[in-house]
DNA sequence: TAGATTGTTAATCGATTAACAATC
DNA sequence: TAGATTGTTAATCGATTAACAATC
């Protein structure tokens, strides 16, 4: 699980911290309120991320990005890296399942375009949601799963059922050949070892948060 | 920001990531498919969360936590000590801003009451949405947010509205008395060095995936 | 006692930060 | 040249893991 430098291809091989940083650095590079053209110090993109200077030029050492000493990074020259580095250009195209709050939450998020990503596909069990529509897309059974991803060729699956339902959803999606699920029932779901798996927990940042605020409410830390 | 021990009092100090993976133990703990009484080995109780057991009992040596060697932990005993350390005896009251779907998803989730949380107060800036009911609380005016979090003793905030307004609901939730924000909204946002702030990105956890995704299937690692 | 499992130490790992030589 | 800022090194920090003595 160490560097392993492949073919000499720079930006392969990323730490797991700054993948997640890149996408920041590159929203902030193409906010509104950022000059599309010139160039920008380490010090103000950070500023602008939200992240230590030292920190944002590691993460861009990475990409064998070069900047200009003494000047700053070329805007639009470091925008195309990180997309490149991001593949934000291949458009993945992602499985959908459960159509409830969170679901239509997702599938409307205005974000994935422009960060490589496509809902392509829009699964539910409840027969009062299939057949229905969100955007352009309609809304399939799940019994279906296999044959529709296997058509559009959908290898990233999005797990946002209810609890119970998590583990046997996301057995469907890795029969119909997806190969990265990311699971939002705060549930332990297990995967066979060549499928990715993330979990995002909504409750559980609330619930560091609150941890926090209880503890400083009850004086156990000055400041 | 290094172990500051207070008052003798065991479990104040908890690593950032040990609190986090606490509210897991605790789920799998009160799970349905695990005893209720009875004791339960480091190694069992990690598997069922998810984590490495010397992981997980280096977690809860900081509770000051005493399972019994050559027999496990109680697992009656060890929930209370979880709850007591997470604080999830508390109930926060929290105030949520934004109804949107993402808003209704949060609104609805069951899974904040036994967790110390409780969404105690709806705010829209949508005169549609305004005077609604989900479930059991009306949303209000975010203009009123003000008496309204202060009338709750609401301490705690959720951001979950469009892009580009996260700013200056923020600062109306800290003029209410907020000191731990939660934001959804995939930007920048600035508080007070007094309050606390979170951020959860949805779409980054997917373009993450869909990272090593590309990475996969383009070669680049052996699998 | 023999077997099992904790609690803790020490080693490892990875991520962040400060500092500064290189260089535009 | 003088000033600015990168790219990189070394120091620091925190989190994870393996190993094992303690002990039930």
């Amino acid at each position: 699980m160490t560097g392993q430098e492949i073919g000499g291809t720079a930006g392969r091989d990323l730490p797991e911290a700054t993948v997640g940083r890149l996408a920041g650095y590159l929203r902030a590079l193409t906010a509104p309120g950022t000059a599309a053209s010139g160039v920008i110090s380490s010090s103000t993109l950070a500023e602008l991320a939200g992240v230590n200077a030292a920190l944002l030029r590691k993460d861009l050492s990475f990409l064998g990005s070069h900047g200009t000493r003494g000047v700053g990074y070329d805007i639009a020259g470091l925008a195309d890296e990180i997309r490149r580095a991001l593949g934000t250009h291949l458009a993945s195209p992602v499985a959908l399942v459960g159509i409830g709050h969170l679901g239509r939450a997702l599938a409307r998020y205005a974000g994935f375009g422009g960060r490589g990503l496509e809902i392509a596909a829009l699964f539910d069990a409840s027969p009062e949601v299939i057949g229905t529509r969100v955007g352009d897309l309609e809304v399939h059974d799940i019994a279906d799963v296999v044959p529709v991803c296997r058509d559009r060729a959908i290898t990233i699956g999005v797990v946002a059922t209810p609890e119970g339902t998590a583990q046997q959803v996301t057995d469907a999606l890795v029969r119909a050949g997806v190969r990265s699920v990311l699971n939002f029932a705060p549930e332990v779901v297990v995967v066979p070892p060549e499928v990715q798996l993330r979990r995002v927990d909504l409750a559980l940042e609330l619930q560091i948060l609150a941890f926090h605020e209880t503890r400083r409410s009850s004086g156990a830390v000055g400041g």
